[in-house]
DNA sequence: AAATTAATTTAGATATAGCTAAAAATATAT
DNA sequence: ATATATTTTTAGCTATATCTAAATTAATTT
């Protein structure tokens, strides 16, 4: 059973919305992440219930099949792929991918994907810090904390964004945070819950609550 | 004013078809490039005439304009580079790389293809030897002969196939007759117009008339 | 010139993917 | 328990892209 574009866009949006498919997701959440309107989405989930990667239950929600969680990640995984091939060797902006990859990853060619992530070097994780699922859909998840949950005088390393629109990474462009920068905190105001933190033993930054929440680290 | 995928397929085939917009193309013509029925073909006429690629007149067949030839040499520049990209950089055989171009070149992103071009260092021609359109859609086309129209003693080099199906390449691929080589017409049966051909002054190579109207040759 | 054949278009389907407006079901508050 | 609010679905419409069958136009014979 073969996937419009259109199905694979709302499988991955499920897959996301139900954390990895351990959450029923509603149809209003599922309109407001693919930016259109619930009567479209239910037409949506009767289609993709009878093509059993959901199980649909009218006005219950839906919750993903382990056929649609393979799809969903297989998606993913080409998305991913694609967004490393971007940057590794087309010199795209991490800020630059996103647009691109959601329609490439759409391309059918198992020997395509195939090719591409041996000709990257089978890369683990993409330039946003995301994991790249293997060809069995397999996920080595690393654990990570948003900084806005590291405690004062924590030092770890940024892994990845929680984040990946534009004007989010331009911003970390701008300050200077990148995955893979040591980061340790410095101060965190009660107040709003702003931090100060110390990047790469060197530059102090500042940041609100709301940024400090879409950085990911891993403590060390 | 974009045009859909299925639009641009359309008039990829009208340009083929049309030896680059200096013949007109019938309906029939046009049904038979895209494997589809002539009453299909008349609404898209209409749709791309109303588009101003086209001019259409009905019942007299299409002619391509101005602005409908520069859309068909954009898709036919990213078809190239992307089987450029395929074969030099994800080891794709010749006759592997039709299909997987053929979605690819319909992928928004003038970024994308000027950062391939750069990447594949500005290539001249695809892996079957046709000439990649410049981002301006200028074409610099060599003068090409096909083997059946050289004569006894001639020599050349093979510098593309006007046949791109997989079978054709294959056949190529298994007698070693490849772009670039070296040849020199030994014999022509008047019978059949099957050839003897000399390759890169070693091999001897039996064709018939069918295959050596579809290798092109420069004459040296 | 009329008849026949070939090419092309139109009419009326189907399938996908979206929309708005109205109806229905579920959840929440009084 | 009833009323109200929220969520979700259905009905009916639009647009794209295909199809088959019927109608129309153009080209070719006789
Ligand atoms: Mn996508
Ligand atoms: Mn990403
Ligand atoms: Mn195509
Ligand atoms: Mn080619």
């Amino acid at each position: 059973m073969t996937l419009t574009t259109a199905e694979e866009n709302y499988l991955k949006a499920i897959y996301h919305l139900s954390d990895g498919g351990t959450k029923s997701v509603s149809t209003n959440d599922v309109a407001a992440e693919m930016k259109t309107k619930p009567a479209s989405v239910s037409d949506m989930l009767r289609k993709l219930g009878d093509k059993e990667v959901i199980e649909y239950r009218k006005y219950y929600g839906v919750n993903i099949t382990e056929e649609g969680k393979k799809r969903a990640l297989t998606t993913i995984r080409k998305h991913r792929l694609w967004e490393v091939f971007l940057v590794d060797k087309l010199q795209f902006a991490w800020d630059e991918v996103h647009e691109v990859a959601e329609e490439l990853e759409h391309i059918q060619s198992p020997l395509l994907i195939q090719r591409l992530d041996s000709y990257l070097n089978f890369p683990k994780f993409d330039p946003h810090g995301d994991p790249i699922p293997d060809e069995y859909g397999d996920v080595r998840a690393r654990p990570r904390l948003a900084l806005n949950e590291m405690d004062i005088d924590q030092s770890g390393q940024i892994v990845a964004v929680k984040d990946s629109s534009a004007a989010f990474l331009k911003y970390l462009d701008k300050v200077g945070a990148y995955i893979g920068a040591r980061i340790k905190i410095l101060d965190k105001v009660e107040f709003d819950g702003s931090m100060e933190i110390l990047v790469d033993q060197k530059k102090t930054l500042f940041m609100s609550k709301d940024v400090a929440a879409n950085i990911l680290a891993i403590q060390s």
